[in-house]
DNA sequence: TCTATATTTCGACATATGGCGAAATGACGG
DNA sequence: CCGTCATTTCGCCATATGTCGAAATATAGA
């Protein structure tokens, strides 16, 4: 039960749910996540640790960089099942579609240009 | 997304989970869900309301009662999934089974008597 | 080791939420 | 209609949560 409101409680905010939607198929490094949700980065940085602590997300270190993905098939069946359940319930959303649409962009910036740009604001 | 949201705010608090999975199969009047969570009548009411809101549940008016039951087949896919993935994750926990025991020892008494009780208090 | 830089942690703040009791509402039986 | 009673609404309080900026941490490169 415990394990499992986590998992709802993680689900309980929509900027989560916009990001777990937009690792979905792809990895993203935490300041591609801040640029699509435009947030400050401590806010983004507790978001994330929410979902993983959730264990609906992973992060993986790669030199500065923090990369984000979903949780995998070695996931418990409740993760798996409510990743699953956001997904087919959010595919079709404008706002998650909106979102789909700013990521192409944002993946085409170079994220070294993208990190820097963010610590100079 | 609102309505998605909605549901996911609704599960995002343990009572209003357990009092889902409590429903299970059968309907409850206010007063019998009073007593399995030892809450006040007032805080039940407004849980029943957030759930009744994300269209998981749906009330019907008998009298000086009122029943809840889970939303239904006509219920939005989204709805219907997300009550099956709730039930699937937690059928099994202690916490659940804890309630099931408990619900069959209220669902002994006579609901007449169940609510008088509560209105001494 | 020193500097630059990506992310996290910390401290603060405003708002949201869960809880209660009291009062209001609505339904039944006289 | 009047009183009783089940439930809801309202007003309040304490705590939780989302947000930010500043400081701390960690990593890469010079």
């Amino acid at each position: 039960m415990f394990t499992f409101m986590a998992i709802t409680r993680a689900l309980s905010d929509q900027n989560r749910v916009r990001t777990l939607m937009a690792l979905k198929g792809r990895e993203l490094c935490v300041c591609q996540i801040i640029k699509l949700l435009e947030l400050a980065p401590s806010t983004v940085s507790k978001h994330m640790s929410i979902l993983a602590n959730a264990r609906l997300v992973e992060g993986r270190q790669e030199g500065r960089w923090r990369y984000y993905h979903l949780a995998g098939d070695d996931a418990p069946d409740e993760v798996r099942e409510a990743i699953a359940w956001v997904s087919k319930s959010l595919s079709k959303t404008s706002k998650i579609q909106q979102d789909a649409k700013r990521l192409k962009e944002i993946l085409k910036i170079n994220p070294e240009v993208l990190c820097k740009a963010q610590n100079r604001e």
